[in-house]
DNA sequence: GTTGAAAATCCGGTCAT
DNA sequence: ATGACCGGATTTTCAAC
C-alpha cells in the first residue's frame, strides 16, 4: 500500500526534526544522490504522505503568554448543535485549534491568550456563551515538549 | 518591545500558512522589495519570534489511523515523581506531544496509534505501567482543524 | 531504479539612496 | 529603514545509464 523502504522513512524522520535541510544534504545522510533524494520527496509530497511545511511561531514573544486547553461537553448534541458549535468557535480570534473528540467531552479547543485575566474574558465572554455548551474544563499549560512519536522508531 | 509593524505581522501570517513562500514572493505580496523581505525575515528569525520549519506528516498515510489525547494525573507529585514520569513517558515511541499542565491533570499526553486495538495495547502495557500514575482519561479524535490564531486578526 | 549536469530560482550579502 | 545588483547555493528539469 504504501510502499515506503527504510530509505523513505529515513528521509521522513530528517524532514520531520528539520525542514530546512536540502535535497544534497538528505542524499548524503541516507546515502543516496541529489536527485535521487529530491524526486523521493517530491513522490512523498504527491502521495499526500508530506504535507505543507509551517513556520514555528513563539505566541510567547508575541505577547500571548498563557496557553489552556479547554475540554466542552455539548449539552445537545444533534447534527445541528456540533455544526453551530464548529461554527462559531472556528470565529473566535483566540481559538488556535479545535478537535472534535469522543469520550467524557465533545469538543477540545486550544486557546492562546496574552494573560490569565485576558483567558478569564475569553471565557466568559466568548466560551461560555456558545451556543449548547455545557460543561467545561481548563487546563492551562506550563511547558510542551514535541517528540519524533512513531516515525522515530519505525522500520 | 516587539517593534513589530503591520508589515512584519503580514509575513508573519503568511508564512505561518506556508513557509515555502520565497521572500520575494512575500515581497511582492506585502508591498516591499526581496531584499527587505528577507531582512524582515531574518530578524523575525534572530529574535525568536519565527521558529524552524517543521513539515507537516499525515500519521494516517503511514498507518497510524488513531490519535488519542490522555490526561493523566499522578498518585504523588513531588520533584522527582514529575522527572521521573516525564523520562519514562518521553521514551514511548507512541507519544507524540508531552504537555505539562495545571488543573484537574498534571499531563497531557497526545497519542499516535495504528488502531483502537493497538492503542489499547500502549494504554495498558505502557501509559498504565508508568511511575506514579493516578487517574487517567481519554478522548479518542475524530477530526482537528488549526486555525490561524490571535495571528489573523493582530494589528 | 539510478546518476550527472544544465537552467531557473533563491539565498545572503553589499552598496547606494 | 529601502531597492538594485551580484556570486554562490539550491531547486527542478532533463538526458542518459
Amino acid at each position: 500500500m504504501s510502499g515506503l523502504d527504510q530509505t523513505d522513512l529515513a528521509i521522513l524522520r530528517i524532514l520531520a526534526a528539520d525542514a530546512t535541510r536540502s535535497a544534497a544534504e538528505i542524499g548524503r545522510s541516507v546515502g543516496i544522490g541529489q536527485s535521487a533524494a529530491w524526486r523521493r520527496i517530491r513522490k512523498l509530497r504527491e502521495s499526500g504522505i508530506l504535507g505543507g511545511r509551517r513556520v514555528v511561531v513563539d505566541n510567547a514573544a508575541l505577547g500571548f503568554g498563557v496557553t489552556v486547553f479547554l475540554g466542552v461537553r455539548l449539552a445537545a448534541k444533534g447534527r445541528t448543535s456540533l455544526d453551530e458549535f464548529e461554527r462559531a468557535v472556528t470565529a473566535i480570534p483566540e481559538v488556535q485549534t479545535v478537535q472534535h473528540v469522543l469520550g467524557q467531552f465533545d469538543y477540545r479547543l486550544r486557546i492562546i491568550a496574552r494573560d490569565i485575566s485576558d483567558f478569564e474574558r475569553i471565557l466568559r465572554r466568548r466560551i461560555m456563551t456558545l451556543p449548547g455548551v455545557g460543561q467545561v474544563e481548563a487546563n492551562v499549560m506550563l511547558s510542551e515538549e514535541r517528540l519524533p512519536g512513531p516515525l522515530g522508531t519505525l522500520g
